[in-house]
DNA sequence: GTAGTGTTTTGGTATGATCAAACTGACAAA
DNA sequence: TTTGTCAGTTTGATCATACCAAAACACTAC
């Protein structure tokens, strides 16, 4: 009945490429290839595992592909370790074309209201001073930046970062970097001006006031207003997408 | 100079599987190549091109690497239209990884937490008349499985991934997709007994009564609640991880 | 039409060669 | 010693060819 067998990834698979491709895997994942070294020139993996180059170009394809290593052309593909961070950056080049269908950016966006009011839902419970601390200093860069529009955007983003830092969990700001490597590209070209930096800016301030008034409701009820503005901002711009 | 912005397709880049990547990839993307459809064989795509396989097979591997084809060893590759879902699968690899770390699961099982208490949340504020009947078939079938454990499990996935479809946004139950796929490995092989079963329907049944009562905090507590205790049942099960 | 068989097609792999870009080290200039 | 240049070497990108085995296909036999 079910004919999809299993994703062999231990025992030797059908294709040679696949099983050099595990054992660099693992190599990286172990540490024995280390962060930031170079592969091994394609001829010498050649000689040392006895395999063609046809096979060794495509098992270090496969591995640029799935983020393990970093590959420019004519350079020696570079190791990456593992993280939430590439694994969202290898994706990065097929949400692109899911975010062109029509609402593809408005879906998108929705997810991260909602992770973002969760987020501050939970800043407003338990954030910690040092938390506290993050989010005062985000907001006064925010502030001082009101009239340079680049620089508002920088500290905007930097902003809503450290919502995503404050549970404490890697995933979270790998997310974050998704989402504005992702719908940045919708945002960035937007025209500003400090009027409408400074209303952002009065909106990040309400946001920051809820959390520190410990008021969840609110917290997620200023975050709303104030992503829902952003949306409308962008809609205006660029129109129905 | 007048070719400013012009489209990905054109641009030739250094590499000449790279061009034949973007070019298949803009196929399958505006459908001229169907889901379902196999690519044409190698060797067609070699004269029709001008390349050698060589770059044929890199750019096909790509395209396999990104979930923009399925291929399996000695068969032609067949084209999927490129969705959430096939970015998550995509990535699956790298995340089950790092999922290996210490806590990796704890943070990746967080975050799922965190969605979900936003997700009965906003079930609570504005789920449908449908919505409701459709929680509550999904209760019903959990409740008539406690006895038949395996069943039970497929139930209680099928109860959540309720929740996910709620908010009617094709990202979300991808999403739910992958929290299966990533975590269950954790959980399918959990001992399961008729008790537990009988627990966790009731922790279903609260989390649904406190969305019928329109309750958005008894929703996020109740959930919060089920799946504090779902964990307490891995961690017991796994020790530390 | 169903099963079994033989032929063709096609993907997986190997090998060797060519080209251009990156790398390396020697050497001259400052 | 340090710096910049240049030729030789290394190496990734690509091509062409060949072989094998599995899949697809056509065909025959029951």
């Amino acid at each position: 009945m079910t004919d999809a067998a299993a994703p062999a990834s231990k025992h030797p698979s059908k294709r040679a490429a696949d099983d050099l491709f595990e054992t660099f895997a693992d190599m990286i994942g172990s540490g024995v290839l280390a962060d930031g070294q170079p592969l091994p020139p394609e001829r010498e993996i050649v000689s040392t595992y006895g395999v063609s180059r046809t096979v060794v170009r495509e098992a270090v394809l496969a591995l640029a592909n799935k983020g393990l290593v970093e590959a420019r052309p004519r350079f020696r593909p570079i190791v990456r370790k593992p993280s939430y961070d590439t694994a969202f950056e290898t994706i990065e080049s097929v949400v692109g074309r899911l975010l062109k269908q029509p609402g593809g950016v408005r879906n998108l966006f929705d997810t991260r209201i909602m992770i973002e009011a969760g987020l501050v839902r939970q800043a407003a419970v338990e954030a910690q001073k040092e938390d506290i601390k993050a989010l005062e200093r985000a907001l006064a860069s925010n502030g001082e930046a009101v009239d340079d529009s680049e620089q508002f955007y920088r500290t905007d983003i930097a902003f809503h970062e450290v919502l995503y830092h404050i549970p404490k969990n890697p995933v979270l700001p790998a997310v974050h970097k998704a989402y504005t490597a992702w719908l940045g590209p919708h945002w960035s070209r937007m025209p500003r001006a400090p009027d409408r930096n400074r209303l952002n800016h009065a909106a990040h301030t309400a946001i920051f006031r809820t959390i520190l008034r410990r008021d969840a409701d609110a917290a997620e009820s200023a975050l709303r207003t104030h992503l829902d503005d952003a949306w409308a901002q962008v809609r205006a711009t660029f129109g129905e997408i």
